[in-house]
DNA sequence: GTCTATAAAAGGATAGAC
DNA sequence: GTCTATCCTTTTATAGAC
């Protein structure tokens, strides 16, 4: 099931398309790498623009099997889990000098006028990532000020992700990313109703759950 | 000065490649939008690549002209500074549809692959963004608690910034760009010592300065 | 410095045999 | 489904007259 040429030409597509940008990856390049003739590529796709279509699908459809869960493996605290898939991309930025982390974050950014059904999978991915962060912070339930707007923390989550990559791969260090999300932390630790953490004095003084 | 064949060809490159992309602007592109014809080009710049340098050399080195002072126009307070800048931003968000904001940020993403000088121009560019807001923050002096790093949190107010602009690009929608500043803000509030203007449950758990 | 014409390569996509 | 050969367009860049 794996190994069906049009599977391998989506998964060379992501590879590429992450390497070295969806325009800057010739139907050239991913013929070679892919070992498709062209006949091939057109018999499953009409087009390039439809390859990368079919990427994106995956990348949002497969999100929990290959991001998620391998992310979030033997962690139950809901916050823990929000800076597990952060340190997950952190590792990407490490295994790859720096340069890759956040496939669609990439295509975001370098695709200026997509069209619409473009733009409807780059927010899909988008939206579903940040509803995993939501559910992790409705998880989270009365630990987190009931005044926080949890779907607003949870987009605040991705744009700290994806900002801290853009100064990291320019820069080709993986500090820029940690500071950032350093900052991440400090501000979920202000947030946070640690009340066992708190003298009983203050505790007692909080509003109620 | 400003009606050069050359500076026509600069600032054209400026504004196509923002709203483009470097790869997807061509030189026939630039060619016809500046009226030069393609000889004249070539007798500037020894190629594509060179004008893109040109443009991100007028970007650094115009920023406190083209960029800050217009921003913080009447402004003293440091701190606001910082969010009159990111207002500003928003501003180039609403008049463009929620499609352009920060051309480097763009390029920076869009150059996968780029050679040692333009990685330079892009990491020079940041720098220079970050120093400015850094400068906000040490002219804040202790009303910023004295553990806060101060040039982490400049870099976290340009993460913030970049995620932001690529949320609010994807979704054209500036409603991202504004929920993640009201985080930035919330957090700000959170780490300056205006204890008094604090809600009174975190003044409480605050250490004392 | 600027012009037109054009080279030389790379781009996406197609045709038609197998 | 896959193959090779190829079409047509666009690309960056150059040549040489003015």
């Amino acid at each position: 099931m794996l190994h069906t040429t049009r599977q391998r030409l989506i998964s060379t597509a992501m590879q590429l398309f992450h390497e070295k940008g969806y325009t800057s990856t010739s139907v050239a390049d991913l013929l070679k790498a892919a070992d498709v003739s062209s006949g091939s590529l057109y018999n499953f796709f009409p087009g390039k623009r439809e390859l990368l279509l079919a990427v994106l699908e995956v990348y949002r459809n497969r999100m929990r099997e290959t991001l998620l869960d391998p992310a979030w493996r033997g962690v139950s605290d809901p916050i823990e889990k929000i800076f597990r898939l952060l340190e997950t991309y952190r590792e990407m930025l490490v295994e790859t000098d720096g340069i890759y982390a956040c496939p669609v974050g990439s295509l975001a950014l370098e695709l200026h006028a997509p069209d619409p059904t473009i733009r409807d999978q780059l927010g899909a991915y988008f939206t579903a990532w940040t509803d995993a962060i939501h559910g992790c912070l409705i998880e989270a339930g009365s630990r987190l000020r009931v005044s926080v707007d949890r779907l607003g923390l949870a987009e605040f989550v991705l744009t700290t992700m994806e900002g801290a990559v853009m100064q990291a791969r320019t820069f080709r260090d993986v500090g820029y990313f940690d500071r950032a999300v350093d900052h991440l932390r400090n501000y979920f630790d202000l947030l946070l109703y640690d009340r066992a953490a708190l003298p009983a004095h203050v505790r007692q003084a909080l509003p109620g759950r």
